[in-house]
DNA sequence: TACCGATCCATAACACTGTCTTCAATCAGA
DNA sequence: TCTGATTGAAGACAGTGTTATGGATCGGTA
């Protein structure tokens, strides 16, 4: 029959790991179809055979991403203290985004103009944070959170995505020690969402939350 | 001497205005030199001689975009309850955010490509956020915040960044009732923030945190 | 063995982008 | 009226993502 296909799934993958590389070490810009295939050996064809287009092969790096991320989340193992196991999680967030800060972008940042994620690579992102909803469940469960419906969860993740995305675009001062002054936020956070001794009444803890 | 300038300040409003329009109206991929220039009846030199090319463009709409927070933010007038203004100051940063999301975009996504606030630029957008350091002092001077070294307002502006952030993205449940979450978690940060009676010993609170 | 036809994919075209150069249009002063 | 400096629109250039085309390649058939 026809000519012997070239592309195949070995493609896919060189193409998904150039791709990668040019993310993280050149920036978004460096991304080009003509490139990216001038690099791997092959033609721009290739990207459209095999993942539809531009936007379609970077949303394979975005699902990429969240599972670099939730590996890294999921190698926090729970040490028994919800609060101190909260902390250790938002530190491996950080490390993860420091460790690819393009491919983080991928997952927040408009990149890719065009490019939207669907509902099942957002399904793939969202189990990423799995680790996050285990350790505040246990903590609701044993009485150290208390979480009202899964609002905390938002709130750890804003905070933690908050801080990573001000660090990467440079806009927190530069003489700033970073770790410390994230770790530091993370525990008050922390503090924030955990149940204070019911014997005592401070006013302002919000009613809503004292129970 | 020459012909009548047509690039003069007018035309520099004109097309500042229209850029806002295409990027609030249509996102950014609307903004195209040769669009915003037909748009406004000029040719692409304008945004050459009048800017110096579409990042200086874009780095006005990203200190336009930074003087509507900060009006924004000013708008809230403390009450003295320093908890309660830094929840409000907090509620006012996500309205501004929700007014014009693409202006948002502007101020942290890298919109444009090859766009990066340069220091001036930079120092306005820290000056929008007057209003939370002048809560935090407040705070603090009064006993009510244990802040230590100005990590409360990082933390603060990472917190309420990272939550617009993600409703932004659509990276929020659609079912959520954003609003409410959204003020839960403020006042939860707020608390972790808030000095407790200091009898009281809470043991998930870091010890460099009490004093 | 020679041919055929189906299939694959690199090439090239298209419409667009930001940027830079060219040069005709313009008007004050001589 | 002529000159010459200056302005800014038009066009060139190199790049982008995307799409249409047609040559290259092979198995099955005659």
């Amino acid at each position: 029959m026809p000519r012997p296909k070239t592309h195949d799934l070995a493609l896919r993958v060189r193409l998904l790991d150039r791709a990668g590389e040019l993310l993280s070490g050149e920036g978004a810009a460096a991304l080009s179809l003509r490139r990216l295939a001038a690099d791997v050996g092959t033609s721009t064809t290739a990207v459209y055979s095999l993942f539809g287009g531009k936007p379609a092969l970077v949303r394979e790096l975005y699902v990429e991403a969240f599972q670099r991320l939730g590996k890294r989340l999921r190698a926090v193992v729970p040490t028994g203290d919800p609060a101190d196991d909260l902390v250790r999680l938002g530190i491996a967030y950080r490390d993860s985004a420091l460790a690819d800060p393009h491919l983080y972008s991928v997952m927040f940042g408009a990149t890719v103009p065009g490019f939207e994620p669907d509902d099942t690579a957002t399904a793939q992102s969202r189990a990423a944070l799995a680790p996050l909803l285990d350790v505040i469940r246990a903590g609701t469960e044993s009485g150290v959170f208390t979480d009202a419906g899964g609002t905390m969860a938002m709130a750890c993740w804003g905070l933690v995505h908050g801080l990573v995305s001000l660090e990467l675009c440079g806009n927190l001062p530069p003489d700033l020690d970073v770790a410390t002054t994230y770790e530091h936020a993370l525990r008050a956070n922390t503090a924030g969402w955990t149940r204070r001794q019911s014997t005592v009444v401070d006013q302002v803890v919000p009613a809503d939350r004292v129970d």
